[in-house]
RNA sequence: CGGGGCAUAGCGCAGCCUGGUAGCGCACCUGCUUUGGGAGCAGGGUGUCGAGAGUUCAAAUCCCUCUGCCCCGACCA
């Protein structure tokens, strides 16, 4: 390709609402244009980024076994009344009309038609295991569409459904997966690693994440320091305590705590370190009008392993304050545990403050803290279930070394979703005996779209994109000095393109009659992994210029040996199983 | 949805307070010079000043309504 030919529209300026890296580098080299909130136009240099990854994707996903198909994006709102999603799925769910008024989804993923065709196509337990996937745009009108592509409302996915005869062939299928996203991201050249997640509301039991690891991420994962230990926020456990709470010598104490409402605040006051402090909070429940959680106050609750416990409402949501007051008899700020199960409120202790002896607390009267305050003698102590976020330096719940917390980006998730949807749609086969037999399922997504603006978060320098050899867009910028003066340089420029292009090398000739410093900042831009510079000097001596993207220097080859220099350091590198 | 801000050339912005010729930088087009790290000179404006209604002799500027976009927060697979 050569640049007079190619659209290529680099910008000196930052686009002004760009707030990540990636983006303003995607908007200066030309990847991408944007239309409106979270809405992107890829543009030729962005769409040949795009190919290579989903080339890769479906090379993986081909090799598994996964069966490409393409579904609609407009669905029948049937089908999602059917599950239930129709009114579950929330805000985020395009709802659209046609001239007849027949309602439809702008679909954000594809349970429900893939679901719907598994149940008429698939009959017989012989057709099973199978496993289709789509790469295709997806719509979720989110609250607040940021960060370019990477939050973008309308977006590129690989999403992937495969349906089983039971559990254990599900999760053999699952297994493939994890490997085959194992592989993607590594052909890719990303740093990233996969991590346990919480399932949600989507229900089912195992579900991993694949996260590109970047400061820049959404996601806080966690990691240990010596084991492969690694999960999200949501789920990550530290080691239980294992240490009980020692006899007390020391008598409880009711102390006047004027205007000392935070955990900060009143340790400060009474001299003790946060960590012999508790905190109370009061949640909705959903049996009783309010649930008491108590965290150490160092502590932070996390409200996704709080929405596991039974007695929890879901969502998650903190109790009226003025039915504290009536109820409780003081203000937020003032709680402790003691005298709550009398007024019928469940109190559900986190593991790390029921180890706790000698604690200070809110004594459930305005301005008054109790100190000294120990778990049976002075208050029983409820169930203890796991309630809070793990915290750097905790220790993994492996017993192998201490947690670790990294930022990340989510460029990958697989669930066992198991029977939630092939259940409510009615998605059955018949096994050996001739009996129907409900479907498991399980899905599997890839964020094509954001994967890219992730690479670019991870790598990228002041000069632009450092694009990983496979997502490039060009291997090789050719780029001639005085091509437009030099009729020597002109046809050796144009000889070299032609058996480089001959070679299979994807080579990106700048023949624009531009100055040297344009043709190299832009190249530069927008990434071009290798980089030969050819002009009258090199050619007296019988050499061209070589610069990798990511070298400091350059080096001088000679041009009779260029091929096989090319050939050893641009040598395609297929994954080996 | 709550709070805040913005909307003027393809991009980034000034002009608005105090109403009176539509501006600057980059980009773009023409010519000359230049040519190994984002060149110089000369010329060129490609605009429904987001939309609608209003005040006024006169509106980018003042008033009202609407729309779009951005930031902070809450929400969420």
């Amino acid at each position: 390709m050569k640049t007079s030919q190619f659209f290529l529209n680099t910008l000196k300026d930052n686009p002004s609402d760009a707030d990540l890296v990636s983006q303003r580098l995607m908007v200066r080299a030309g990847l991408i244009h944007k239309l409106g909130s979270g809405l992107f136009t890829w543009m030729p240099l962005g769409f040949r980024v795009l190919q290579k990854v989903e080339a890769i994707v479906r090379e993986e996903m081909n090799r598994i076994g996964a069966l490409q198909i393409v579904m609609p994006n407009v669905q029948p709102a049937e089908l999602w009344q059917e599950t239930g999603r129709w009114n579950d799925y929330g805000t985020e769910l395009l709802k659209i009309v046609d001239r007849h008024e027949r309602a439809y989804v702008f679909a954000p993923t594809h349970e429900e038609v893939i679901t719907h065709i598994a149940r008429g196509e698939l009959r017989s337990y012989k057709q099973l295991p199978v496993c289709f996937y789509q790469i295709h745009t997806k719509f979720r009108d989110e609250i607040r569409p940021r960060f370019g592509v990477m939050r973008a409302r309308e977006f590129l996915m690989k999403d992937a459904y495969s349906f089983h005869l039971d559990n254990a062939s599900l999760a053999e299928t699952y297994q493939k997966m994890y490997d085959a996203y194992t592989r993607i991201f590594t052909r890719l050249g990303l740093d990233f690693r996969a991590v346990e997640a919480d399932t949600g509301s989507i229900g089912g039991a195992v579900s991993h994440e694949f996260q590109v690891i970047a400061d820049a991420g959404e996601d806080a994962l966690v990691f240990s320091d010596s084991s492969n230990y690694g999960a999200n926020l949501e789920k990550a456990e530290a080691l239980a305590p294992k240490n009980s709470p020692s006899v007390s010598q020391k008598t409880k104490e009711l102390i006047h705590t004027p205007g000392k409402r935070t955990i900060k605040a009143v340790c400060e006051f009474l001299k003790l370190p946060e960590t012999q402090s508790i905190k109370v909070l009061l949640v909705k429940g959903t049996e009783n009008d309010m649930v008491a959680l108590v965290l150490r106050g160092d502590h932070e609750v996390n409200p996704i392993k709080a929405e596991h416990h039974p007695l929890i409402a879901v969502p998650f949501t903190f109790a009226d304050e003025k039915l504290v007051e009536s109820k409780v008899g003081c203000a937020v700020g003032y709680l402790g545990p003691i005298g709550l199960t009398e007024k019928n409120i469940p109190v559900i202790v986190d593991r790390d403050a029921a180890v706790l002896t000698d604690f200070c607390c809110g004594a459930n009267q305005v301005e008054y803290h109790l100190v000294n305050v120990n778990w049976q003698r002075d208050c029983p102590l409820g169930e203890v279930f796991d309630l809070r976020n793990v915290v750097t330096g905790d220790l993994s719940p492996d017993g192998n070394g201490t947690l670790v917390i990294k930022r990340g980006i989510e460029v990958g998730h697989i669930f066992q979703l198991g029977n939630k949807y092939s259940t409510s749609m009615n998605a059955t086969v018949v096994d050996e005996k001739g009996q129907p037999v409900m479907m498991q399922m399980g899905c599997y997504g890839i964020g094509v779209s954001r994967t890219i603006a992730a690479a670019i978060e991870q790598h990228h320098d002041e000069h632009g994109i450092v694009w990983p050899t496979a997502m490039a867009p060009f291997q090789i910028a050719l780029v001639p000095m005085n091509y437009h003066k030099s009729q020597r340089v002109r046809e050796a420029t144009d000889t070299l393109y032609r058996e480089l292009q001959e070679a299979g090398f994807e080579v990106l000739l700048d023949d624009r009659n531009e100055r040297a410093g344009v043709l190299f900042a832009d190249m530069d831009l927008i990434g071009i992994p290798h980089r030969l510079v050819l002009g009258e000097r090199g050619l007296d001596n019988g050499l061209i210029e070589y610069k990798a993207r990511v070298a400091k220097e350059v080096q001088e080859v000679k041009l009779t040996d260029l091929m096989s220099f090319l050939d050893t350091i641009l040598r395609v590198k297929h994954y080996i199983e």
